[in-house]
DNA sequence: ACCTGAACACCGTTCAAGT
DNA sequence: ACCTGAACACCGTTCAAGT
Protein backbone atom coordinates (compact mmCIF):
# COMPACT_ATOMS: atom_id res chain seq x y z
CA UNK A 1 0.00 0.00 0.00
CA UNK A 2 1.65 3.04 -1.01
CA UNK A 3 4.93 1.56 -2.47
CA UNK A 4 5.75 3.10 -5.85
CA UNK A 5 8.82 1.59 -7.79
CA UNK A 6 10.49 4.96 -6.80
CA UNK A 7 10.66 3.91 -3.07
CA UNK A 8 11.49 0.28 -3.57
CA UNK A 9 14.32 1.15 -5.74
CA UNK A 10 15.28 3.85 -3.25
CA UNK A 11 15.10 1.12 -0.22
CA UNK A 12 16.92 -1.34 -2.18
CA UNK A 13 19.77 0.86 -3.18
CA UNK A 14 20.28 1.83 0.38
CA UNK A 15 20.51 -1.74 1.34
CA UNK A 16 23.27 -2.07 -1.34
CA UNK A 17 25.25 0.64 -0.32
CA UNK A 18 25.49 -1.14 3.17
CA UNK A 19 25.01 -4.62 2.71
CA UNK A 20 26.75 -5.00 -0.77
CA UNK A 21 25.51 -7.02 -3.35
CA UNK A 22 25.33 -10.17 -1.91
CA UNK A 23 23.52 -8.75 0.94
CA UNK A 24 20.71 -7.72 -1.37
CA UNK A 25 17.73 -9.97 -0.91
CA UNK A 26 14.60 -9.73 -2.20
CA UNK A 27 13.52 -11.07 1.06
CA UNK A 28 15.67 -8.26 3.20
CA UNK A 29 14.21 -5.64 0.98
CA UNK A 30 10.68 -6.80 1.09
CA UNK A 31 11.76 -7.05 5.35
CA UNK A 32 12.52 -3.30 5.15
CA UNK A 33 9.74 -2.21 3.38
CA UNK A 34 7.62 -4.34 5.81
CA UNK A 35 5.93 -6.11 3.35
CA UNK A 36 5.90 -9.94 2.05
CA UNK A 37 8.64 -10.88 -0.42
CA UNK A 38 5.55 -11.83 -2.84
CA UNK A 39 4.28 -8.20 -2.89
CA UNK A 40 7.77 -7.31 -4.85
CA UNK A 41 7.02 -9.12 -7.71
CA UNK A 42 3.69 -7.34 -8.15
CA UNK A 43 6.11 -4.35 -8.80
CA UNK A 44 9.15 -5.80 -10.45
CA UNK A 45 8.94 -9.02 -12.96
CA UNK A 46 12.31 -10.13 -11.23
CA UNK A 47 15.23 -9.19 -9.34
CA UNK A 48 17.12 -8.51 -12.66
CA UNK A 49 14.38 -5.93 -13.81
CA UNK A 50 15.05 -4.45 -10.08
CA UNK A 51 18.66 -4.37 -10.32
CA UNK A 52 18.30 -2.67 -13.58
CA UNK A 53 16.00 0.17 -12.25
CA UNK A 54 18.52 0.54 -9.46
CA UNK A 55 21.34 0.69 -11.79
CA UNK A 56 19.34 3.73 -13.89
CA UNK A 57 19.07 4.99 -10.50
CA UNK A 58 22.38 5.24 -9.40
CA UNK A 59 23.68 6.89 -12.77
CA UNK A 60 20.75 9.12 -12.49
CA UNK A 61 21.86 10.29 -9.65
CA UNK A 62 25.79 10.93 -10.85
CA UNK A 63 24.88 12.62 -13.53
CA UNK A 64 26.93 15.80 -14.06
CA UNK A 65 26.40 19.11 -15.64
CA UNK A 66 27.49 19.76 -19.35
CA UNK A 67 30.88 21.08 -18.11
CA UNK A 68 32.80 23.73 -21.21
CA UNK A 69 36.11 23.69 -22.61
CA UNK A 70 37.99 21.62 -24.82
CA UNK A 71 35.77 18.22 -26.41
CA UNK A 72 38.71 16.31 -24.66
CA UNK A 73 38.10 17.71 -21.49
CA UNK A 74 34.64 17.23 -21.17
CA UNK A 75 34.89 13.63 -22.43
CA UNK A 76 37.09 13.57 -19.54
CA UNK A 77 35.64 15.30 -16.78
CA UNK A 78 32.04 13.14 -17.69
CA UNK A 79 34.36 9.61 -17.68
CA UNK A 80 35.39 11.00 -14.22
CA UNK A 81 31.58 11.84 -13.12
CA UNK A 82 30.63 7.95 -14.23
CA UNK A 83 33.23 6.80 -12.15
CA UNK A 84 32.60 8.56 -8.73
CA UNK A 85 29.03 7.68 -9.63
CA UNK A 86 29.85 4.04 -9.49
CA UNK A 87 31.94 4.54 -6.33
CA UNK A 88 29.36 6.38 -4.73
CA UNK A 89 27.30 3.16 -3.73
CA UNK A 90 29.01 0.19 -2.00
CA UNK A 91 29.69 -2.64 -5.16
CA UNK A 92 27.80 0.28 -7.41
CA UNK A 93 30.54 -0.84 -10.82
CA UNK A 94 29.67 -4.22 -10.41
CA UNK A 95 25.95 -3.49 -10.29
CA UNK A 96 25.86 -0.93 -13.89
CA UNK A 97 28.78 -3.33 -14.96
CA UNK A 98 26.69 -6.27 -15.02
CA UNK A 99 23.20 -4.79 -16.10
CA UNK A 100 25.06 -3.38 -18.99
CA UNK A 101 26.57 -6.57 -19.90
CA UNK A 102 23.71 -8.03 -20.01
CA UNK A 103 21.98 -5.44 -22.10
CA UNK A 104 19.23 -4.11 -19.57
CA UNK A 105 19.97 -0.56 -20.35
CA UNK A 106 22.31 1.67 -18.43
CA UNK A 107 22.89 2.70 -21.82
CA UNK A 108 22.50 6.19 -21.57
CA UNK A 109 26.18 6.78 -20.82
CA UNK A 110 27.24 5.21 -23.90
CA UNK A 111 25.07 7.56 -26.20
CA UNK A 112 26.41 10.58 -23.82
CA UNK A 113 29.93 9.46 -24.67
CA UNK A 114 28.84 8.85 -28.46
CA UNK A 115 27.68 11.98 -29.16
CA UNK A 116 30.19 13.91 -28.04
CA UNK A 117 32.81 12.35 -29.43
CA UNK A 118 31.42 12.76 -32.53
CA UNK A 119 30.35 16.60 -31.91
CA UNK A 120 34.36 16.73 -31.77
CA UNK A 121 34.56 15.89 -35.43
CA UNK A 122 34.72 11.87 -36.28
CA UNK A 123 32.88 10.01 -38.59
CA UNK A 124 29.62 8.55 -36.28
CA UNK A 125 30.74 4.63 -36.40
CA UNK A 126 34.21 5.42 -34.91
CA UNK A 127 32.54 7.59 -32.21
CA UNK A 128 30.31 4.44 -31.44
CA UNK A 129 33.74 2.75 -30.96
CA UNK A 130 35.26 4.86 -29.00
CA UNK A 131 32.34 5.66 -26.78
CA UNK A 132 32.46 1.26 -26.06
CA UNK A 133 36.12 1.64 -25.64
CA UNK A 134 35.87 4.25 -22.73
CA UNK A 135 32.91 2.83 -21.32
CA UNK A 136 34.10 -0.52 -20.85
CA UNK A 137 37.13 0.82 -19.81
CA UNK A 138 35.82 2.86 -17.22
CA UNK A 139 33.21 0.41 -15.93
CA UNK A 140 36.02 -2.34 -15.97
CA UNK A 141 38.59 -0.31 -14.42
CA UNK A 142 36.43 1.33 -11.75
CA UNK A 143 34.34 -2.54 -10.56
CA UNK A 144 38.59 -3.96 -10.21
CA UNK A 145 39.27 -0.62 -8.10
CA UNK A 146 35.80 -0.83 -5.75
CA UNK A 147 36.59 -4.39 -5.33
CA UNK A 148 40.47 -3.97 -4.09
CA UNK A 149 38.86 -1.22 -1.66
CA UNK A 150 36.12 -3.16 0.09
CA UNK A 151 38.30 -2.62 3.13
CA UNK A 152 37.28 1.00 3.25
CA UNK A 153 33.28 1.45 3.20
CA UNK A 154 33.33 5.12 2.23
CA UNK A 155 29.99 6.14 1.74
CA UNK A 156 29.56 8.73 -0.94
CA UNK A 157 32.73 10.06 -2.28
CA UNK A 158 32.31 13.47 -3.57
CA UNK A 159 31.41 13.88 -7.07
CA UNK A 160 32.06 17.23 -7.71
CA UNK A 161 35.77 16.88 -6.73
CA UNK A 162 36.20 19.76 -4.28
CA UNK A 163 39.44 21.50 -4.09
CA UNK A 164 40.57 18.99 -1.07
CA UNK A 165 44.27 20.08 -1.00
CA UNK A 166 45.37 23.33 -2.73
CA UNK A 167 48.49 23.39 -1.52
CA UNK A 168 50.60 20.99 -3.24
CA UNK A 169 49.30 19.81 -6.71
CA UNK A 170 51.24 17.41 -8.87
CA UNK A 171 50.83 16.05 -12.02
CA UNK A 172 49.08 13.29 -10.18
CA UNK A 173 48.82 10.83 -12.97
CA UNK A 174 46.21 8.51 -11.75
CA UNK A 175 45.93 5.39 -14.12
CA UNK A 176 42.26 6.00 -14.05
CA UNK A 177 43.16 9.28 -15.97
CA UNK A 178 45.66 7.67 -17.59
CA UNK A 179 43.90 5.24 -19.21
CA UNK A 180 41.02 7.82 -20.42
CA UNK A 181 43.72 10.11 -21.55
CA UNK A 182 45.26 6.73 -24.10
CA UNK A 183 41.85 6.40 -25.29
CA UNK A 184 41.29 9.83 -26.01
CA UNK A 185 45.15 9.82 -28.05
CA UNK A 186 43.67 7.19 -30.23
CA UNK A 187 40.82 9.30 -30.41
CA UNK A 188 42.34 12.29 -31.69
CA UNK A 189 44.06 10.25 -34.51
CA UNK A 190 40.69 9.60 -36.06
CA UNK A 191 40.10 13.13 -35.75
CA UNK A 192 42.92 14.14 -37.72
CA UNK A 193 42.14 11.62 -40.36
CA UNK A 194 39.20 12.81 -40.98
CA UNK A 195 39.96 15.97 -41.32
CA UNK A 196 43.35 17.27 -42.40
CA UNK A 197 45.95 14.93 -42.73
CA UNK A 198 48.26 16.63 -40.72
CA UNK A 199 48.58 19.31 -37.59
CA UNK B 1 39.59 -41.71 -5.29
CA UNK B 2 41.27 -40.54 -8.31
CA UNK B 3 40.11 -37.01 -8.40
CA UNK B 4 42.14 -34.82 -9.30
CA UNK B 5 41.69 -31.05 -9.44
CA UNK B 6 42.40 -31.35 -13.01
CA UNK B 7 39.62 -33.69 -13.92
CA UNK B 8 37.44 -31.67 -11.36
CA UNK B 9 38.06 -28.42 -13.75
CA UNK B 10 37.77 -30.36 -16.56
CA UNK B 11 34.34 -31.50 -15.64
CA UNK B 12 33.77 -28.08 -14.55
CA UNK B 13 34.40 -26.56 -18.00
CA UNK B 14 31.95 -28.97 -20.07
CA UNK B 15 29.09 -28.44 -17.62
CA UNK B 16 29.57 -24.86 -18.01
CA UNK B 17 29.71 -24.88 -21.69
CA UNK B 18 26.46 -26.72 -21.87
CA UNK B 19 24.48 -25.80 -18.84
CA UNK B 20 25.89 -22.50 -18.89
CA UNK B 21 27.46 -20.27 -15.62
CA UNK B 22 23.66 -20.52 -13.45
CA UNK B 23 23.69 -24.62 -14.32
CA UNK B 24 27.24 -25.33 -12.56
CA UNK B 25 26.31 -25.62 -9.10
CA UNK B 26 28.15 -27.70 -6.78
CA UNK B 27 25.76 -30.61 -6.71
CA UNK B 28 25.70 -31.17 -10.76
CA UNK B 29 29.28 -30.72 -10.78
CA UNK B 30 29.48 -33.50 -7.97
CA UNK B 31 26.95 -35.76 -9.24
CA UNK B 32 28.31 -35.37 -12.88
CA UNK B 33 31.42 -36.65 -11.05
CA UNK B 34 29.56 -39.69 -9.23
CA UNK B 35 30.70 -37.64 -5.51
CA UNK B 36 29.24 -36.19 -3.06
CA UNK B 37 29.03 -32.62 -3.06
CA UNK B 38 30.51 -32.15 0.26
CA UNK B 39 33.49 -33.53 -1.45
CA UNK B 40 34.86 -31.37 -3.51
CA UNK B 41 35.31 -28.92 -0.61
CA UNK B 42 38.39 -31.12 -0.07
CA UNK B 43 39.73 -30.05 -3.43
CA UNK B 44 38.51 -26.41 -3.52
CA UNK B 45 38.09 -24.46 -0.33
CA UNK B 46 34.98 -22.63 -2.07
CA UNK B 47 33.24 -22.23 -5.58
CA UNK B 48 35.11 -19.01 -6.54
CA UNK B 49 38.21 -20.56 -6.48
CA UNK B 50 37.23 -23.29 -8.65
CA UNK B 51 35.45 -20.79 -10.83
CA UNK B 52 39.41 -19.32 -10.70
CA UNK B 53 40.97 -22.40 -11.58
CA UNK B 54 38.25 -22.51 -14.22
CA UNK B 55 39.41 -19.56 -16.02
CA UNK B 56 43.00 -20.08 -15.98
CA UNK B 57 41.80 -23.48 -17.67
CA UNK B 58 40.32 -22.01 -20.59
CA UNK B 59 42.78 -19.03 -21.07
CA UNK B 60 45.25 -21.60 -20.81
CA UNK B 61 43.64 -23.41 -23.62
CA UNK B 62 43.47 -20.29 -25.89
CA UNK B 63 47.09 -19.33 -25.55
CA UNK B 64 48.63 -18.76 -29.52
CA UNK B 65 51.60 -18.87 -30.53
CA UNK B 66 53.48 -15.73 -30.41
CA UNK B 67 53.10 -14.60 -34.26
CA UNK B 68 55.65 -12.80 -35.84
CA UNK B 69 55.70 -8.93 -37.44
CA UNK B 70 54.75 -5.52 -36.48
CA UNK B 71 54.25 -4.92 -32.57
CA UNK B 72 50.62 -4.12 -33.00
CA UNK B 73 50.19 -6.96 -35.45
CA UNK B 74 51.28 -8.97 -32.62
CA UNK B 75 48.76 -7.69 -29.86
CA UNK B 76 45.92 -7.50 -32.36
CA UNK B 77 45.93 -10.96 -32.89
CA UNK B 78 46.92 -11.96 -29.52
CA UNK B 79 43.68 -9.59 -28.65
CA UNK B 80 41.60 -11.73 -31.36
CA UNK B 81 43.02 -15.10 -29.62
CA UNK B 82 42.06 -14.09 -26.32
CA UNK B 83 38.16 -13.12 -27.50
CA UNK B 84 38.30 -16.06 -29.27
CA UNK B 85 39.22 -17.95 -26.25
CA UNK B 86 36.01 -16.58 -24.26
CA UNK B 87 33.86 -17.35 -27.02
CA UNK B 88 34.99 -21.20 -27.45
CA UNK B 89 32.94 -21.77 -24.28
CA UNK B 90 29.31 -20.43 -22.81
CA UNK B 91 29.34 -18.05 -20.86
CA UNK B 92 33.22 -18.26 -20.91
CA UNK B 93 34.01 -14.12 -20.71
CA UNK B 94 31.46 -13.58 -17.84
CA UNK B 95 33.43 -16.08 -15.79
CA UNK B 96 37.01 -14.93 -17.16
CA UNK B 97 35.68 -11.38 -16.40
CA UNK B 98 34.22 -11.39 -13.38
CA UNK B 99 36.63 -14.14 -11.60
CA UNK B 100 39.56 -11.01 -13.28
CA UNK B 101 37.34 -8.05 -11.84
CA UNK B 102 37.75 -10.08 -8.56
CA UNK B 103 41.59 -10.11 -8.53
CA UNK B 104 41.32 -14.22 -8.20
CA UNK B 105 43.86 -14.66 -10.59
CA UNK B 106 43.47 -14.68 -14.70
CA UNK B 107 46.05 -12.22 -14.84
CA UNK B 108 48.42 -13.71 -17.08
CA UNK B 109 46.87 -11.20 -19.94
CA UNK B 110 47.44 -8.04 -18.55
CA UNK B 111 50.97 -9.33 -17.82
CA UNK B 112 51.57 -10.46 -21.49
CA UNK B 113 50.25 -7.47 -22.87
CA UNK B 114 52.19 -4.89 -21.09
CA UNK B 115 55.57 -6.88 -21.53
CA UNK B 116 55.11 -6.47 -25.83
CA UNK B 117 53.87 -3.34 -25.72
CA UNK B 118 56.48 -2.20 -23.48
CA UNK B 119 58.81 -4.06 -25.79
CA UNK B 120 57.48 -1.66 -28.32
CA UNK B 121 59.05 1.51 -26.75
CA UNK B 122 57.07 2.96 -24.43
CA UNK B 123 57.55 3.61 -20.56
CA UNK B 124 56.84 0.81 -18.02
CA UNK B 125 54.05 2.66 -16.39
CA UNK B 126 52.24 3.62 -19.89
CA UNK B 127 52.50 0.02 -21.13
CA UNK B 128 50.97 -1.07 -18.15
CA UNK B 129 48.02 1.30 -18.90
CA UNK B 130 47.71 0.71 -21.77
CA UNK B 131 47.42 -3.23 -21.36
CA UNK B 132 44.53 -2.78 -18.69
CA UNK B 133 42.85 -0.69 -21.44
CA UNK B 134 43.17 -3.48 -24.27
CA UNK B 135 42.25 -6.06 -21.34
CA UNK B 136 39.05 -4.52 -20.28
CA UNK B 137 37.46 -3.59 -23.57
CA UNK B 138 38.56 -7.30 -24.75
CA UNK B 139 36.58 -8.55 -21.67
CA UNK B 140 33.80 -6.32 -21.97
CA UNK B 141 33.16 -6.07 -25.53
CA UNK B 142 33.11 -10.38 -25.72
CA UNK B 143 30.75 -10.29 -22.20
CA UNK B 144 28.00 -8.17 -24.49
CA UNK B 145 28.80 -10.12 -27.39
CA UNK B 146 28.65 -13.50 -25.90
CA UNK B 147 25.20 -12.07 -24.02
CA UNK B 148 23.41 -11.00 -26.98
CA UNK B 149 24.46 -14.26 -28.68
CA UNK B 150 23.34 -16.84 -25.97
CA UNK B 151 20.23 -18.17 -28.51
CA UNK B 152 23.06 -19.91 -31.23
CA UNK B 153 24.82 -22.32 -28.39
CA UNK B 154 27.75 -23.06 -31.05
CA UNK B 155 30.31 -24.70 -29.15
CA UNK B 156 34.14 -24.07 -29.45
CA UNK B 157 34.83 -21.21 -31.95
CA UNK B 158 37.61 -21.77 -34.39
CA UNK B 159 40.95 -20.32 -32.74
CA UNK B 160 42.91 -20.28 -35.73
CA UNK B 161 40.30 -18.73 -37.66
CA UNK B 162 40.40 -20.48 -40.73
CA UNK B 163 40.03 -19.23 -44.38
CA UNK B 164 36.06 -19.84 -44.31
CA UNK B 165 35.06 -17.79 -47.35
CA UNK B 166 37.71 -17.33 -49.03
CA UNK B 167 35.75 -15.92 -52.69
CA UNK B 168 34.81 -12.68 -50.55
CA UNK B 169 37.21 -11.21 -47.87
CA UNK B 170 35.77 -6.83 -47.57
CA UNK B 171 37.67 -5.01 -45.22
CA UNK B 172 34.96 -6.18 -42.47
CA UNK B 173 35.19 -3.50 -40.06
CA UNK B 174 34.26 -5.56 -36.85
CA UNK B 175 33.67 -2.86 -33.71
CA UNK B 176 36.26 -5.83 -32.03
CA UNK B 177 38.79 -5.07 -33.91
CA UNK B 178 37.98 -1.18 -34.61
CA UNK B 179 38.10 -1.07 -30.94
CA UNK B 180 41.50 -2.75 -30.66
CA UNK B 181 42.58 -0.12 -33.51
CA UNK B 182 41.79 2.45 -31.39
CA UNK B 183 43.75 1.78 -28.26
CA UNK B 184 46.72 1.29 -30.35
CA UNK B 185 46.91 4.16 -32.01
CA UNK B 186 46.32 6.01 -28.49
CA UNK B 187 49.77 4.00 -27.59
CA UNK B 188 51.22 4.93 -30.94
CA UNK B 189 50.85 8.59 -29.81
CA UNK B 190 53.02 7.79 -26.21
CA UNK B 191 55.63 5.74 -28.33
CA UNK B 192 56.70 8.80 -30.26
CA UNK B 193 56.30 10.34 -27.33
CA UNK B 194 59.05 8.76 -25.52
CA UNK B 195 61.12 8.99 -28.37
CA UNK B 196 61.05 12.86 -29.18
CA UNK B 197 61.90 14.00 -25.56
CA UNK B 198 58.90 16.52 -25.39
CA UNK B 199 58.00 16.26 -21.67
C1' DA C 1 44.27 -38.54 2.67
C1' DC C 2 39.95 -38.61 0.80
C1' DC C 3 35.02 -39.12 0.91
C1' DT C 4 29.96 -39.91 2.87
C1' DG C 5 25.60 -38.47 5.18
C1' DA C 6 23.16 -35.23 6.77
C1' DA C 7 22.18 -31.12 8.03
C1' DC C 8 22.30 -25.60 8.32
C1' DA C 9 21.05 -21.38 6.65
C1' DC C 10 19.77 -19.51 3.16
C1' DC C 11 18.03 -18.20 -2.03
C1' DG C 12 14.42 -16.41 -6.28
C1' DT C 13 9.91 -17.23 -7.83
C1' DT C 14 4.97 -18.69 -8.07
C1' DC C 15 0.19 -18.58 -6.99
C1' DA C 16 -4.17 -19.19 -4.85
C1' DA C 17 -6.44 -16.35 -1.87
C1' DG C 18 -7.58 -12.19 0.40
C1' DT C 19 -8.98 -6.86 0.46
C1' DA D 1 -5.05 -2.85 -8.01
C1' DC D 2 -2.18 -4.39 -4.54
C1' DC D 3 -0.72 -7.56 -1.04
C1' DT D 4 -0.57 -12.01 2.18
C1' DG D 5 0.58 -16.90 3.25
C1' DA D 6 2.60 -20.58 2.09
C1' DA D 7 4.86 -23.30 -0.51
C1' DC D 8 8.24 -25.07 -4.50
C1' DA D 9 12.59 -25.98 -6.09
C1' DC D 10 16.59 -24.95 -5.41
C1' DC D 11 21.48 -22.92 -3.51
C1' DG D 12 26.81 -22.88 -1.07
C1' DT D 13 28.98 -24.56 2.92
C1' DT D 14 30.08 -27.21 7.20
C1' DC D 15 31.30 -31.15 9.88
C1' DA D 16 31.17 -35.30 12.41
C1' DA D 17 31.96 -39.71 10.98
C1' DG D 18 33.63 -43.24 8.11
C1' DT D 19 37.63 -45.80 5.30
Amino acid sequence: MGYTKESIVNTAVAILDDQGLPGLTMRRLASTLGVQQSALYWHFESKQMLLAAMAEEILRRGREPAGDGDWHLVVTARAEALRNALLAYRDGAELVSTVYAFGLGADQPHHRFADLIASAGVAEADADVAATVLLQFVLGFTFSEQQHLHASSAGAIDAISPPQDPTSRPPEPHPFHAGVALILDGVRARLRESIRPSR
